[in-house]
DNA sequence: CTGTTAGCGCGTTCAA
DNA sequence: TTGAACGCGCTAACAG
């Protein structure tokens, strides 16, 4: 590894000088410039970032927090999507993002996760599915030690933004279209995790629209599980006349009771999953873009840590029928 | 932030003191570690990773670099399997892992990409799902600059290993299994893409099937495509009387098809992605560990690192049947 | 067994 | 406009 001071010696300049080029600062002449770049180009220097991070001490790493939940949710697109979405975001931000699964922090105190983000340089994160029950990660959030993004949950402080869609909106957009199209009256309405962060946003929405549209709705919650949402259209399915849930899996779980009972009832979604596709059906759905949910995520940290206060910012969702042919070319 | 200097004045002993217990060196009494250990902990101390990085010159970062292929295979549970085996086992290792998208070093030359890793003090890195027409990857390891490991390409010189799963006696065993469950006689062979690494193998292993149990096999190319496996099945399924798919994603398209048609036929997989359970149909299916494959990798990553020659190295493999209702629990 | 010292590679004053 | 010199926080000889 090529170091500045060969690059200096190469160049016949000062080691000071050919930091000063690197870092464009002014005040360098032209002449000089021309010469380090020269030297840098021909010895295929590359600058050492963790000496430049010690040196300037202005290095701060970004920790991805991502639940893969293997558990409730096997099939992981979202997860993916979010990580992409930030990477990208960081590398034209020019900021460094390490990937971290809540499950390696698993049992870990407070004090041993502060410890664990500190020894990485990691002094600010952006938590991905964050839940209540997550009481760790919401005391790390209120010691305001580290700039925080909280994607999907309510979270702002001076050092702590939130990053979210207009769950209330979605779930009444979706539901509504869906009510409109087959004229539905009378709804089963699988939500998610009672005492949930969207599951209660996405309640309201469709509280909303029923209120507005005058329907009935029996509501039920399905834990995001499949195989509740399965049961609870077993048992409820056949009374209503439109199913609507609050994720694209338990949709799934539903559909597939409708099969095995062999009734016939419209169901909407909420995510707008590929996966959603692979069942073969169409099927109505939010369609949120979970990569742009993390750009704007990574571009709040940048915010944060560039010394804005926290703030809460809403991210446009739209709304899709998925169905087997979209997605298989 | 507290230094170690720190630590070593409220201790009463030397910064190299300190040290020392941090790294367990020999040679220090049982009373100064007592002491130093104290204050650090009343200080809260934690050590900078950077410096001790920079100071040692024992830092060498593993890439991850993973192919997110979101226009083939939108859900990547495989490629979330892969991040989180290789981050546990670099957890345990005490290695640092960064994951990188093929998509983020798109277009580069290949000396941009040898500079972006050395920046980033990227000495080591895993490649999963490398393909033959990767030729800069290729030529990267090729030059052994870099500590490789590829998942699944036949990649082996002084500093690089690769870690396989048997993918001929894998195809060989599912198939085998299948043949004699349905006494199958003629077979639809669904290959992925023509001259791929591990698509080669596994045309081996139904061609060795085929001699011995002496049944007729007819092969195409899927390119592991569900789109292109669907409409294969639908011109040849007919006359087969098993399908057998070198990917999960090509069995669900044959499935599919033979629903579209409908005819009946037993169709077998390769993978055996959670995701198979979804389709609601039973499927056979080669069942690959990617978490311990990656895990395998990290190990691999390891020994070359501390001087081992590359070597190729194979992870067993089982054959499962998966249905819907294994995985909605 | 402990402390002193010299770097690691770079950023950043401050003189010159 | 340039360069010498110091320091970032830590490790690793080397003395004592």
């Amino acid at each position: 590894m090529v170091t500045i001071k060969e690059v200096a010696d190469y160049a016949g300049v000062a080691i000071s000088t050919v930091s000063k080029v690197l870092n464009n600062y002014p005040n360098v002449s032209e002449t000089t410039k021309k010469k380090v770049r020269k030297a840098i180009d021909e010895l295929h220097y590359v600058p050492n970032t963790i000496a430049a991070a010690l040196s300037s001490k202005q290095y701060a790493r970004v920790g991805l927090v991502v639940n893969l939940n293997t558990q409730t949710q096997a099939i992981d697109e979202i997860t993916m999507q979010y990580l992409s979405g930030a990477m990208n975001k960081a590398r034209e931000k020019n900021i460094e993002v390490v990937t971290i699964f809540y499950s390696m922090l698993e049992g870990m105190k407070l004090d041993e996760i502060v410890r664990y983000f500190q020894s990485q340089s990691i002094f600010a994160m952006i938590f991905y599915g964050l839940s209540k029950e997550d009481e760790v990660f919401h005391q790390l959030i209120n010691m305001q030690m580290f700039k925080c993004v909280v994607v999907d949950a309510p979270f702002v402080n001076e050092n702590t933004s939130s990053v979210w869609v207009d769950n209330a909106k979605a779930q009444y957009d979706v539901a509504k279209r869906a009510v409109i199209d087959d004229n539905s009256k009378n709804i089963l309405y699988i939500a998610g995790k009672k005492n949930g962060y969207v599951t209660d946003c996405r309640l309201e929405g469709i509280k909303e629209l029923a209120r507005e549209k005058d329907l009935k709705v029996k509501i039920c919650y399905g834990d995001f599980s499949e195989l509740k949402a399965r049961n609870i259209a077993m048992e409820y399915g056949r009374e209503a006349d439109l199913i609507v849930c609050a994720s694209d899996l338990m949709a799934i779980g539903a559909m597939n009771a409708c099969i095995d009972i062999d009734i016939f009832r419209p169901v909407c979604g909420f995510d707008g999953i590929t996966l959603m596709g692979y069942v073969g059906k169409q099927m109505l759905t939010v369609k949120q873009n979970f990569y742009r949910i993390s750009q704007v995520a990574v571009e709040e940290i940048c915010l944060l840590l560039s010394g804005e206060k926290g703030r809460s910012r809403i991210v446009e969702h739209r709304l899709v029928k998925l169905y087997y042919q979209d997605i298989i070319c």
